[in-house]
DNA sequence: GCCGTTTTCGGCCCGACTGTTTTCAGTCG
């Protein structure tokens, strides 16, 4: 294994730096985006991206071309890049402070650095208390009480982000409790739909996106104000509104005629990024997409869409389901016809990573398994924490003993579903697992996965998922980056090597399906499977309420294009034991791969 | 700065809103 290379996302944070100064600088729009566009492609990566430079195929990643190439180049070997060193002579740090306030862009910024020496966020409030502000032209004492009001928002919570995000279940409550609220404030035949992220299942959501068709457009947007979430609305007009919640999400609801709802939904279902690719297209074709409709320069007549689907078609496009729709091939995929079936909820058949009282868990072995056949599985593995875990929670090689025999007994005493002895086992430091194999050849199934010492560094946490990878007895790696998300990031690790790894030993990965986790993450989802992995999606239900977590596991899967036919547990578990068996009948060609 | 069923040069989505103007630039999604 070569030494680690800078990881992919300090070399987006050095482009997105870099966009940043390029924008203070004046350049044209587009070379900025640009910036931050190859800024996104370099974190989604699941290969190292500096390492893709060393060998000058960087440039197969959309959005980054040679002067890019080299400019990670730069940095992945001296540490910088010069064109950034020479802009930050140019440009103090504190000016970038200044464009994230909201109602300042780098122009502004950069009319206050040059006109008033403002380079930091602590000279512009002297600036704004003085009143100074106004007198630069465009600006005016709205501005002046905009950032004051910013400034003191970060006073009184520094470490709050400016725009902060909420999970997806937690936005999907409140966004169906918005839904209910209005539904119940309008006719009858007004319709009011959940659009934007929540809608592509993203793991995170920065504001709640509505869409709504009415006849009586204003009144619809007026009543939003009523509901009792809404802290405030700042603006109301025909055609919508903007609010807050108590909670502090951003709401935005966007009204139109019911001839344009499959216009509006599309529109407000984004990406952003989907619908500029969507419409540069549409522009080579002569049409030009709206959330209005489609123009086109040949007849001078914009048509509208009743339904989503309509206007794909009229784009030439298969319709591309909403979890697709992030600007990563999508489009060249849906002219192609060549869109995969997503997998969906329906199709799996088991879950194979649940906890109980013998560990961490809140139910029993019975409780569980009464309802995982309740959701209709066919099977559930029972896989408690191991020797190692700590929090007063370890399961004794004696303890995990009694508990194969306890699942073995409620097994046999109830029907209608398989019960699989399991343990969720500890990948120690040094790759070994903390139980011997002769216990763990006594359990149907084996989940393995990182609890501790997540700061070994990239080169040791690898060699470390690879041993347990190897190990003939591990049948998934659980939780394989460690992310939780808007909490923490993923350790540092060679993806690409353990997908490799993965593949060639038949060790499959999951796709934990516990909403802070969803990890697999959708993109290196997508790169595993196209690596040959087999993926298995698991609720890691800690009670019997949370087996119903399996809902975001597989809206993962789902954004990472996956098929029923890539996830293991749609199978039923005689298909899934076979190889299995198999591989520990001969573990030495399990290891070497064959 | 990227990129090519018009193109290796000249394009590169679309509209709403705000605050400042007096017709529009900047910001935002």
């Amino acid at each position: 294994m070569t030494e680690p290379e800078l990881s992919n996302a300090a070399v987006a944070d050095a482009l997105e730096e870099l966009g940043d100064l390029y924008e203070l600088d004046g350049a044209i729009v587009h070379r900025v985006l640009a910036y931050r566009s190859a800024a996104r492609a370099v974190r989604d990566a699941s290969v190292s991206v500096a390492a893709l430079a060393r060998e000058g195929r960087a440039t197969e990643l959309p959005g980054i071309g040679n002067t890019l190439q080299e400019k990670i180049l730069a940095l992945a070997t001296t540490g910088t890049i010069p064109a950034a060193e020479k802009l930050r002579a140019k440009f103090p740090p504190g000016l970038v402070a200044v464009t994230r306030l909201p109602g300042l862009g780098a122009k502004r910024a950069r009319l206050l650095h040059s006109e008033l020496g403002i380079d930091s966020l602590e000279k512009l409030r002297e600036a704004a208390l003085a009143q100074r502000l106004r007198s630069v032209r465009g600006l005016g004492p709205k501005i002046e009480e905009r950032v004051l009001a910013a400034l003191e928002a970060i006073d009184s919570d520094p470490t709050a982000p400016a725009t902060p995000r909420v999970l997806l279940p937690r936005a999907i409550g409140v966004g169906e409790e918005l839904l209910a609220g209005l539904r119940a404030l309008t006719t009858a035949d007004d319709r009011i739909e959940l659009a934007g992220s929540i809608r592509r299942q993203a793991g995170s959501i920065k504001d709640i996106d509505l869409i709504a068709t009415s006849t009586r457009p204003t009144a619809l947007a007026r009543s939003l104000a009523k509901l009792e979430q809404i802290e405030h609305v700042s603006s109301a007009g025909k055609a919508g509104a903007r609010a807050r919640t108590h909670s502090g999400i951003g709401v935005d609801l966007r009204i139109a005629a019911p001839r344009q709802l499959g216009n509006l939904l599309q529109h407000f279902t984004g990406s952003g990024r989907h619908n500029a690719a969507l419409r540069e297209a549409a522009v080579r074709r002569g049409l030009h997409v709206s959330e209005y409709g489609i123009l086109d320069d040949a007849t001078g007549a914009t048509d509208t869409c009743a339904s989503e689907h309509e206007v794909y078609e009229r784009l030439g496009l298969a319709y591309i389901e909403p979890e697709l729709r992030e600007d990563r091939g999508e489009l060249d995929a849906a002219r192609a016809g060549e869109l995969p079936r997503l997998i969906e909820l329906t199709d799996i058949r088991g879950d194979l990573h649940s906890h109980t009282i013998a560990s961490d868990g809140h139910n029993t072995i019975e409780e569980m398994a009464l309802a995982a056949r309740e959701r209709g599985y066919e099977y559930l593995a029972i896989t408690d924490h191991s020797a190692s875990h700590g929090f007063g929670n370890d399961v004794s090689p004696e303890q995990l003993r009694r508990q194969i025999e306890l699942v073995r007994e409620t097994n046999t005493r109830i029907d209608g579903i398989e019960l699989l002895a399991g343990s969720e086992v500890n990948i120690l430091p040094d790759g070994t697992l903390d139980y011997e194999d002769e216990l763990l050849g006594q359990l149907d199934w084996v989940v393995a996965s990182v609890h501790t010492s997540f700061g070994i560094g990239e080169r040791a946490m690898t060699e470390r998922m690879i041993a347990a990878i190897e190990h003939p007895l591990v049948d998934v790696i659980a939780h394989p980056t460690g992310r939780l998300i808007e909490r923490r990031q993923p350790y540092a690790i060679d993806l690409d090597a353990v997908f490799a790894a993965a593949a060639r030993t038949g060790t499959m990965l999951e796709i934990n399906a516990n909403p802070d986790r969803r990890d697999l993450p959708d993109v290196h989802a997508r790169a595993a499977a196209r690596a040959g992995v087999m993926i298995v999606i698991d609720s890691d239900a800690h009670r019997t309420r949370t087996l119903e977590n399996m809902r975001w596991g597989v809206a993962t899967a789902r954004r990472a294009w996956l098929t029923a036919e890539d996830v293991a547990n749609t199978r039923p578990w005689q298909e899934l034991t076979r190889p299995r068996s198999d591989a520990r009948a001969h573990p030495q060609t399990r290891a070497r791969g064959t």
